[in-house]
DNA sequence: TATTGTTATACTCTATAACTATA
DNA sequence: TATAGTTATAGAGTATAACAATA
């Protein structure tokens, strides 16, 4: 009953955790005046990616992605291109994409506190507790 | 450079690791009907508790807490009571609010990743973790 | 018939601002 | 003047359902 709490006491910490990694990615992509989400999309997109598989690694609902889309769209980041089935939307980084998804990288770098506060022994030990925590 | 995208993944999987554990969190309380926040007040009130210690305590504006306590109130899960200074609302758990709010525990230690995949030393070590990483 | 993406809509969580009543 | 709580409103993120085009 001790463990219950320090069960409950360990998962909201590392809730907070999360919510701590998350401002600061938030503020780390604010001056690019995307979305959270819209920010998320083109950190994800290494090499032209169906819009099916987007929602799949976002773990969202494609319709969400639609969204997403037409907002980096807008912002001349992303193109839509139609892949080899035609009911496929590829979506492809433009230079501008590609150009504003390092600098994204590189702020995200600047701040995560996973990186900032956790040496690579420490970082280690990290993985290897999530490792015994459920995947998705 | 390496380093960035490793701290970068653990990052995520961090990330990952707190929605898994609000997922689950959600689906445990999900029989008692109440929202996710107000299981969240339910499980802090130990004893009768300011609203305004509430919203601290929970990281959210006080005026999300009136919303909070009309729902567990209309549940009949709490009572406002007023305080010595008389601007002061202390929420206080009903019999049925006690009931219930030990009823969430066990649903959240049965199902919290935490509790559930991680040994003492692995807890201590992910303790270990949290400590270096920001608090709030 | 199943899948990809789109559209329209609505829900949840949460903040901001303006207010009332105390202190 | 500052603090506790309330009210009204708005925004972000996300889901659901119905649909069109394609497979």
């Amino acid at each position: 009953m001790d463990d219950v709490v320090a069960s409950h006491a360990a998962a909201v910490r590392l809730v907070r955790a999360a919510e701590q990694i998350k401002r600061d990615f938030a503020r780390a992509i604010a001056p690019s005046g995307l979305s959270v989400p819209a920010a998320r999309t083109l950190l994800l997109i290494d090499a032209p990616m169906p819009m099916r598989e987007v929602s799949e690694r976002l773990a969202c609902d494609k319709s969400y992605i639609t969204r997403i889309a037409d907002e980096l769209e807008e912002r001349g980041l992303v193109r839509r291109v139609s892949g080899d089935d035609r009911r496929v939307q590829l979506l492809e980084l433009t230079p501008a994409g590609t150009r504003l998804r390092r600098s994204l990288f590189d702020a995200f770098a600047a701040t995560n506190p996973v990186a900032r506060r956790l040496g690579p022994a420490d970082r280690r030990a990290l993985d290897r507790t999530l490792d015994l925590l459920p995947p998705d």
